[in-house]
DNA sequence: TGTACATCAGTGAACGCGCGTTCACTGATGTAC
DNA sequence: TGTACATCAGTGAACGCGCGTTCACTGATGTAC
């Protein structure tokens, strides 16, 4: 074989990476595969040789997306729900990196239509809400705390990325961030 | 004149409004002209007798949308934040029916690309805020209350539309309703 | 050590398709005489 | 009243383009002798 023994596999890593990378910063429907292998120095060509459509990339993205948070919320070590989470998922520096980002304010819409909706996305939902709150696992009506986190977590950060007045934006950050912070330190809802 | 004085008024509107619910329930990138026209029982080739471009189409109906929700919120009586206006907000109702619905937890992802995010977003977020709490105007510290409902409001549905399993999705809505309800019928954050 | 061959990750032209956009045309009506 | 013409909202074929996908090919390397 010419190229080295692994040449293949960590070419098909990269398609992923990147594919994982573009999928929340451009979307998906609007990442196409021709600038996605020329932004990795390859052809078009090429990808199907490591994929059999676009549809099994975007499938391998979201799961690979949905274990790096799935590893990442685990390994925080405060299970009811850590404040460097919170900060970090109200940063300025998460709105404004959401290739590197959490999936769920940007790719939960697309995700919604077309059918393209994965049981990925409820993997992660509900490990989110098991993490934010560990009373939430299982039971009907505790663990409205954790539900309430995690929807201004993300309509937070949504809004914040959407709106053009950086100020404003920032505000929505902070005042969310606040008031989870002050919600994540009392002891529960009721 | 052989039609009717207003009809190409009244064609022009029924293009706008087909927009207006075409954006909201595929996206903007999603929706093509061809089949918008189509749906209308009009060729393509006659839309641009009514606008200039696709991006003029979809200014104006975000216009649209953003002017219709204004006065959605103007007509809500009791203005510090309406019971009704968040259950209606929370409903399954809403959540199943894009296409009539609020323009953010939809758009405002398409919105954040493209350099497409218009003023018309900030003017509704703007609104949404007063609305939800009236001391919000101008100040900068106080109002955090109505920036954590229209967070969760808009997480909370659009979290609900993408996952699958609907006794999740029902819950989500459920229990975002109930603290924001909850939250609404207390003086105030401190 | 030197030549002939097999391997196979990656190449790039080509496909059918739907997109946004253009434009010469249609045909039902109101007006002029 | 009847005919010829002007109007103009809407028609539909055609354009260039980028998409996802296919496939015959390339060419650097390891192996066989």
């Amino acid at each position: 074989m010419r190229y080295p023994e692994d040449q293949k596999a960590r070419t098909r890593q990269r398609i992923l990476d990147e594919a994982a990378r573009a999928f929340r910063r451009e979307g998906i429907g609007a990442t196409g595969l021709q600038p996605l292998m020329k932004q990795l120095g390859l052809t078009h060509g090429g990808f199907y040789a490591h994929f059999s459509s676009k549809e099994e990339l975007v499938a391998l993205a979201l799961q690979q997306i949905g274990q790096q948070w799935h590893d990442r919320l685990e390994q925080e070590t405060e299970p009811p729900c850590s404040q460097p989470l919170i900060e970090h998922y109200l940063s300025e520096h998460h709105r404004d990196t959401p290739e590197e980002g959490c999936p769920l304010p940007g790719l939960c819409y697309e995700l919604s239509q077309r059918g393209r909706s994965s049981p990925e996305t409820d993997r992660l939902v509900r490990h989110w809400l098991e993490r934010l709150d560990s009373r939430m696992a299982g039971q009907d009506d505790s663990g409205g705390q954790a539900v309430l986190m995690l929807s201004a977590m993300t309509g937070a950060l949504l809004i914040s990325r959407c709106v053009t007045d950086r100020h404003l934006s920032d505000r929505i950050l902070a005042i969310t961030r606040q008031a989870l912070l002050a919600m994540a330190s009392t002891p529960g809802p009721e």
